[in-house]
DNA sequence: CGGATCGAC
DNA sequence: CTATGTCGATCCG
């Protein structure tokens, strides 16, 4: 759907509405300009109450806008001087850190919707036609366009635009297919590609990359079909396919990967066999290959950016649309280059009020925010200026994430005004039996339900309430939802409740060890795992503490997931598990998955259950009439477990296919180290380290041990990326004390199930462990105490790291150096604002997650430095 | 936790 | 006449 959403709703402001280029009258095609589009707009929407609403919120908005004004005001040079030299310690840190060493790529189908439809239907090519319906578009052809017609415009403003459009109802059904056939291509060059809805994809062709360069030519070599050129690629206007040229062209084969950075040089390109084409093996050509493959494939066009990350990328999707590529070289400078001029209106995760508010602040480009780094510091969240400062350095995530799993699921439906309470509570069911449906589908069940409303106003009210049982049934939900409507019709009566539309809303879903837990058995589990119990839960806090504190936290994928995971893994033949990987800055609520367990086994306690009892810990089945009995096996079970410990699980999933398998591969780290620290023998200073199991009893031989990790500056300038690999290490083998830890770059994605391994964490004998940071011997034993030592020396660390930064900058001219890059003025904005958005983007960087841990974990010290 | 808001598609 | 539907994230109280 392109972008065109972004511009399309801003009718009612000073509103942009055309993208340059978008407007001017070519080819006699008649057309509108910006002056008359906006006119028309504006008398097709004053007075509406929608209208109304639009300008209300706009207030809200500019108070916001003053309300950070005055904030601004406060601020005095001092401080600002103080941000800035601490905000600029951030950047060399994150400037250190840069990564240009993936190759990711954003796809975009060109005017998506519309284009299968006139794929579909050759009446409507030429003319402009949109798809969606008279009260809502979702899309527009290039031909609308020109008369201001955008996606998320209601159609019957569009026809006052246009009145010969063409309004296509919408066929996802239909979308449905062709997007999975340009998926299908898709995963030939990144099987973990990243659909983003139908027409849009980020893949890291970073692997392929390397693989191709061995390709023979014939495997680059694809045949064109003529049937496809017949449709849209032949008939001129914006459509006219690049590739049609290469058919035309008749060059000599070019075997050489061409790294030419000049787009469209497929007349260069070798034409070895006739009606054939050999792509080269750089990722311009990689890309090009694969948009000709989905144009041949579907006679659709794509769109297409290249760049180091997905920020970058989908950036540059967007600089040649439609039906072109662009590329950001894998240089600091060239991305530098790319974002100085840019608006950050165009960068994902920047929209309408947050492009506002960062105007008030006399910031509009890229650069501007780079420039006002400092103050935006002293203005927003750290959220939200960290989110702006990577903006403006470039940096967005290098790999990409699997999708978590749902967090929440919801209908709603916009309908001519209801105001009566019966309708109201039958619609309500309605659409609570719709859900309900849905739910089913995907097996989930929640525990808080969230009515909306919209009055007749537009103005839009949520209601929520959390339930102890969860809730999955029609009936169920209904019972919530009619309450919650309840009150609110109440809280207007006498006046009738005047609503426009209503939607429901079901969240806090069960994980799927608590419907397991919940279906199945066990019935003692509290009892017989209270050791462990004791370990990880702090007794007297009660459950309720847990399920909304989650005060303290034992980890990720706990132990019993990964059981669980790799059981069902061998069963069924499903591919990698769901990661349970968190989102960055949030509160890891993992520790749930271990108290949802206990207190369903206390609830199974009430019931009166099979007597089929499923072990937790091997999984066996396990029939019996007494609890003590089974109590006796899940010890038996947890002991062995202790004692096997992490080479068990380790065997485990090395055992699985096609599952990503962290822990063998620590191990195997684990192992090399070693061996080089035996051969090297080698007691640097600065050394980082990993340390190994936290294994009990039978492998306390094992404990502690460490690798001393060889990393000269001259080869990693700073070593706080090897603290971070390390804490890294630490956490995968430290399940405590990285309980404290909210984030880090291995754990989040789907490394995640190997991390926390053990039930049994205290080192019982007296245990001599190196520190990994300072390398010293000490005696310990247990190992929260081991870890409190190392944290004290991972401290140490990073202050004497900060304060050697400190020194750099204050002596050398390297900031200057970088600002340069930057060669905009230094104008100043004069004011400041107060957005507040997603950071969706940036996956923290290796020095990041150090900072951010020693925040969320230890050193006190060293974040005040850093942050204030 | 609940509610409002933002942003993306 | 006629201004969507669905989801995740963040912020604030």
């Amino acid at each position: 759907m392109d972008d065109m959403k972004k511009v399309a709703n801003s009718s009612c402001n000073d509103g942009v509405l055309l993208r340059m280029g978008l407007n001017d009258n070519k080819a006699g095609m008649e057309g509108l300009d910006k002056e008359k589009i906006n006119k028309i707009i504006m008398e097709a929407t004053k007075g509406s109450k929608f209208y109304e609403n639009e300008l209300k919120k706009d207030q809200q908005v500019n108070q916001r806008i003053e309300k950070m004004m005055q904030l601004k005001e406060k601020i005095t040079a001092q401080q600002l001087l103080k941000a800035q030299l601490q905000v600029d310690k951030l950047v060399m840190e994150l400037e250190q850190n840069r990564n240009l060493s993936s190759t990711i790529v954003h796809i975009d189908m060109d005017a998506f919707y519309a284009a299968v439809e006139m794929r579909d239907n050759p009446e409507l090519k030429e003319k402009p036609i949109a798809v969606g319906s008279m009260s809502m578009l979702s899309t527009s052809n290039y031909h609308a366009r020109r008369f201001g017609v955008r996606a998320a415009m209601p159609g019957f403003i569009a026809k006052r635009l246009c009145p010969h459009l063409t309004i296509v109802p919408l066929n996802f059904e239909k979308y449905g297919k062709v997007s999975k056939e340009v998926r299908e291509i898709l995963a030939e060059y990144d099987p973990n590609f990243m659909p983003m809805g139908l027409d849009e994809a980020y893949l890291n062709i970073t692997e392929h990359l390397e693989e191709r360069l061995n390709w023979p030519e014939d495997r680059r070599r694809f045949f064109i079909s003529t049937e496809s050129t017949t449709g849209i690629g032949k008939d001129g206007m914006n459509m006219s396919a690049k590739f049609n040229k290469a058919e035309v062209s008749s060059s000599p084969v070019l075997f050489e990967d061409d790294t030419s950075l000049m787009d469209d040089n497929l007349e260069q390109r070798g034409l070895s066999v006739e009606n054939s084409v050999v792509f080269g093996t750089s990722a311009e050509e990689v890309v090009k290959e694969i948009r000709f493959r989905i144009e041949q494939k579907t006679q659709l066009t794509a769109s297409a950016g290249i760049a180091p990350n997905t920020m970058l990328a989908k950036m540059c999707s967007d600089r040649n649309k439609p039906n072109g590529q662009y590329r950001i070289s894998p240089e600091r400078l060239a991305v530098l280059d790319f974002l100085k001029d840019l608006p950050i209106r165009k960068v994902p995760g920047i929209g309408k009020v947050t492009e506002k508010m960062l105007k008030a602040l006399g910031i509009v480009t890229c650069s501007e925010l780079y420039h006002q780094r400092a103050l935006l510091s002293l203005l927003f969240s750290e959220v939200s200026w960290r989110n702006f400062l990577d903006i403006s350095l470039g940096l967005g995530s290098t790999h990409l994430e699997k999708d978590g799993e749902r967090k929440s699921m919801s209908t709603e439906r916009t309908f001519s005004e209801i105001n009566t309470a019966e309708d109201q509570y039958s619609l309500c069911r309605e659409l609570c039996r719709d859900l309900a449906q849905e739910l089913q589908k995907e097996g989930l069940k929640g525990k808080t339900v969230t009515l909306k409303l919209k009055n007749v106003n537009f103005e839009v009210k949520t209601r929520a309430s959390t339930v102890l049982s969860s809730v999955a049934t029609e009936e169920e939900i209904f019972t919530v939802a009619k309450d919650l409507l309840g009150s609110e019709i109440d809280s207007v009566a006498p006046h009738p409740l005047r609503i426009r539309l209503m939607g429901v809303r079901v969240s806090g879903f069960l994980t799927e060890e608590e419907k397991k837990y919940q279906q199945k058995s066990i019935t003692s589990f509290l009892k017989s795992g209270k050791e462990i119990g004791s370990l990880r839960l702090q007794p007297e806090k009660s459950n309720q503490e847990y399920f909304t504190k989650n005060s303290q936290a034992p980890h990720r994928g706990s132990f019993f997931d990964q059981k669980r995971a790799a059981r069902q893994l061998n069963r069924e033949n499903i591919s990698p598990n769901k990661s349970r990987g968190k989102q960055l800055f949030h509160d890891d609520n993992s520790s749930e998955d271990f108290v949802e367990e206990t207190k369903k086994v206390t609830d199974l306690q009430n019931s009166n259950v099979c007597k089929i009892f499923t072990c937790p810990v091997c999984f066996e089945k396990q029939s019996s009439n007494n609890l003590e009995e089974l109590n006796r096996h899940i010890d038996e079970c947890l002991n062995r477990m202790c004692v096997k410990d992490t080479v068990e699980i380790s065997k485990n999933y090395s055992s699985r296919e096609n599952t990503p398998n962290f822990l063998p591969q620590l191990k195997n780290e684990y192992v090399d180290k070693c061996q080089k620290n035996k051969t090297d023998q080698l007691a640097g200073t600065d050394q980082s380290a990993s340390v190994s199991d936290n294994s009990a009893n039978s492998n306390t031989e094992k404990i502690g041990q460490i690798i001393p990790d060889k990393s000269p500056r001259e080869q990693q300038p700073s070593n706080l990326s090897d603290i971070a690999r390390n804490v890294c290490m630490k956490q995968c083998l430290f399940p405590k004390r990285i309980s404290q830890d909210n984030e880090d770059d291995f754990g989040k994605t789907e490394h995640t199930e190997g991390t926390s391994s053990s039930c049994s964490f205290e080192a019982k004998e007296d245990t001599v462990l190196v520190c990994p940071v300072c390398n010293s011997e000490q005696k310990t034993t247990n190992l929260v105490s081991f870890n409190r030592h190392v944290d004290v020396c991972l401290n140490k660390g990073l202050i004497q790291e900060l304060t050697e930064k400190e020194d750099c900058l204050t002596k050398t001219d390297n900031m200057e150096n970088f600002n340069r890059a930057f060669s905009g003025d230094l104008s100043k904005g004069q004011q400041c604002t107060n957005p507040s958005q997603g950071a969706k983007r940036s996956g923290l960087t290796a020095s990041q997650s150090v900072s951010k841990k020693a925040k969320s974990s230890h050193s006190k010290h060293t974040i005040k430095m850093f942050f204030k």
